[in-house]
DNA sequence: AAGTGATACGTTATACTATTACAAATACGT
DNA sequence: ACGTATTTGTAATAGTATAACGTATCACTT
């Protein structure tokens, strides 16, 4: 697993949007999906910010840019990325981010720092854990899994933030 | 780790309800909560079953027994459990269930089988994965986690749920 | 037993999240 | 250009959760 920390620390955010459209556009021609104006721009409205933003929030972007007013049109282009693996839902905040590391399809682990918002992506090798141990043993078979860790980032342990 | 599959199988239901009741009173006990008849009934509604609930399901009960109609009745009966340790929300379905393990504090797993809804809870041990792993090289403080596996149990392997 | 402060409950209203359903428009392969 | 599949526009509705505020109850002290 590569220690990447950069969602925690200073870095060229230019880099990350750049590197997640090009995937982006890699996907969709791979797989002959379309890459729609609203996609893209919802795409793009994600990799703003390391934080997960709700589906309202993109809506409101997308409204006043007149991609789109009403629910159903954030909520298919959110989908399409979900279903494509570029975007994640975080369940716990029920608001989606992009994927940093679209090329690890895998058993993602998210770090949700409550001080500013942040999600830092990780991905972890698959059968390495408890849970896995859990379910083999229960003979339970895994077909998806969450995991999500809350807590304060680097950042904002030494801020303000209590 | 206890390998207690009992969730998946036959097991004397009464004992799990019987168990959780009596670990429910001890915590309100030690820590001065007053068990009151909408939280009792609440944490029974749930026990019934090894499934997890929607707050309106709980509050359609409530209803129908005259002890409240008002979401804000369930939900702060929930919340309640779930600051005491006794009722875990399950964010992938946005619903709730009863804690079958509420001596072991920490870190549950829990596996969701989208045959029967059946949730089996699961305590694994502190520090042992890859998210903890990931958490302290980015110098990430963790407060909770979220562990959820969804997939197909047992039963619903061989059935008809494809 | 009455007073007092904290906790819990009743109720209204509202905010936030998500989906169904169907019609219109657009893109793609032939 | 034609027929088909996919995408989008739009209205309506379903589902989840909280804010706010007044009333009632509990527990502790006097």
């Amino acid at each position: 697993m590569t220690p990447d920390v950069t969602c925690f620390s200073a870095h060229k955010h230019n880099d990350c949007v750049a590197n997640a459209l090009r995937a982006a556009e890699d996907v969709c021609a791979k797989q002959k999906l379309r890459l729609t104006p609203v996609r893209r721009r919802v795409l793009e409205i994600l990799l703003e910010q390391h934080c997960a933003i709700g589906a309202y929030d993109v809506l409101e972007r997308l409204r006043s840019e007149n991609l789109g007013s009403q629910p159903p049109v954030a909520y298919r282009a959110l989908d399409f990325w979900v279903s494509a693996g570029l975007v994640h839902k975080i369940q716990n905040l029920n608001a989606f981010v992009a994927c940093t590391q679209p090329a690890h399809g895998h058993d993602p682990i998210f770090m949700i720092c409550r001080g500013c918002g942040t999600v830092a992506e990780r991905t972890a090798g698959t059968g390495d854990g408890a849970a896995e141990r859990a379910a083999a043993a229960a003979g339970f078979h895994v077909e998806s899994t969450v995991r999500e860790v809350m807590g304060l980032c680097p950042n904002c342990q030494s801020g303000s933030v209590k």
